[in-house]
DNA sequence: GCAAATATTTAGGTTAACCTAAAAATATAA
DNA sequence: TTATATTTTTAGGTTAACCTAAATATTTGC
């Protein structure tokens, strides 16, 4: 079982090498001072780690995550934002306080606990601050989900999730014949009020005000 | 912050003299064999604890709680019963299955988490073995709880809870008058299905299957 | 291409846990 | 009460984290 160290380590390590290219190696210097460290601590750590075989090290060269150390980050990744929905939306934490209280209850072993949890919550596609919860199976999207109010006019996407599961916006939401996964793309923004106009399946006109487009997460398509 | 180390030895010297006189010292022999560590940690171990002021030890007889460590210990015990409770009654874990993960969570520092997560499990007062669950002033009853079938005839008692919130437990019990609380005490056991006769408050007499007298915990009077 | 600046590792040290084996204190029993 | 048995502590050692300061690589700018 690896130690609470090295957990925090690893994924400092995934991390910072987010949306960097396969095999990109993190820095001893970033990672120090990410983990808030001295530079000997993340040296001697990056021994230990490569030894353990989390990580592909080259002195001087910096670490990067070996498959098995990926698997470790990502199943830490989806405890750690399953937690925050939990805090969120079972105990009514605001989002700005989940964090460091999944930071420890992310360290919890028991696949059994993760599988339940995620039962329990209704299996959540996105954390409180809209990250997405990487899948049983450590798939998690490469892009991050934004709100609405941030796509383009002109540009495809789809609907990931809400950012509050309020059940006015939901029903509003179904009203309007928007659902998780409905493509869509902004075909104008109106003056004055910001309300969009937006084109769902290709073909459907509808109208959504900018108050309830801050609070849909949508992905680009790729 | 005591660490996790700390925190379990403290939580052992707890356990060891749960029902003993105040002051009640815990031999190293039986704390190290409590832990399944060596004696000698134990004595190291001893007198960290001393010097941080969580017990008081007189070398060669053992360590007692002070009332810093007692207060710690508490907190460690009202966290664990209540994921416990957690883990049982929202995850639909087996109350044989929830000690082991609740040995990790109640590590968690956190006041606010521990004061959301009772309310959100509506104040329990006992875990899913029937044990008492510390109140958030660290009072807790010295007897422990147990089934109904196991209190013998005439003596008088109270109900503290249920094994298990089934609801229709609870509106059986709801119709028959016998609520959180409420003083009875064992009028007669009757022959071949070992139902009970109780008295309710003193007057009410009505009668409960075995079955459901398993499922109720009730407290002795002192 | 080389000197200066920057990044990284190594050397040497600390602390909290743990361990086994030996020594010392306490308890027991004839 | 004194010898033996048991319990506890001390001595000495290990490992995983951490640290600062010194040495060594690498990168950058002229």
């Amino acid at each position: 079982m690896p130690s609470q160290s090295i957990e925090d380590y690893i994924k400092a390590i995934w991390t910072l090498s987010e949306g960097k290219e396969d095999g990109y190696a993190v820095s001893t210097n970033a990672l120090a001072s990410h983990l808030m460290t001295s530079q000997a601590s993340v040296s001697e750590m990056y021994k230990r780690l490569a030894e353990k075989e989390f990580i592909d090290y080259v002195p001087y060269r910096g670490g990067s995550l070996s498959s098995k150390g990926r698997q470790l980050a990502v199943s830490l990744i989806r405890k750690h934002r399953l937690w925050e929905v939990f805090l969120h939306e079972k105990l009514g934490f605001g989002w700005e306080e989940v964090h460091d209280i999944a930071e420890q209850l992310e360290h919890v072993h028991s696949q059994e606990l993760t599988k339940r949890l995620d039962d329990f919550l209704d299996h959540p596609l996105i954390d409180p601050h809209g990250d997405y919860i990487p899948d049983a199976q450590g798939n998690i999207p490469k892009q991050r989900a934004k709100p609405l109010v941030e796509l383009t006019v002109g540009v495809d996407a789809q609907v990931v999730g809400v950012m509050d599961s309020n059940s006015k916006l939901l029903s509003l939401l179904s009203q309007k014949g928007i659902a998780l996964g409905t493509p869509l793309c902004v075909q104008s923004v109106l003056p004055f009020d910001d309300n969009r106009v937006l084109i769902l399946n290709g073909d459907q006109s509808v109208e959504l005000s900018y108050k309830a487009c801050e609070l849909i997460l949508i992905q680009e398509n790729t």
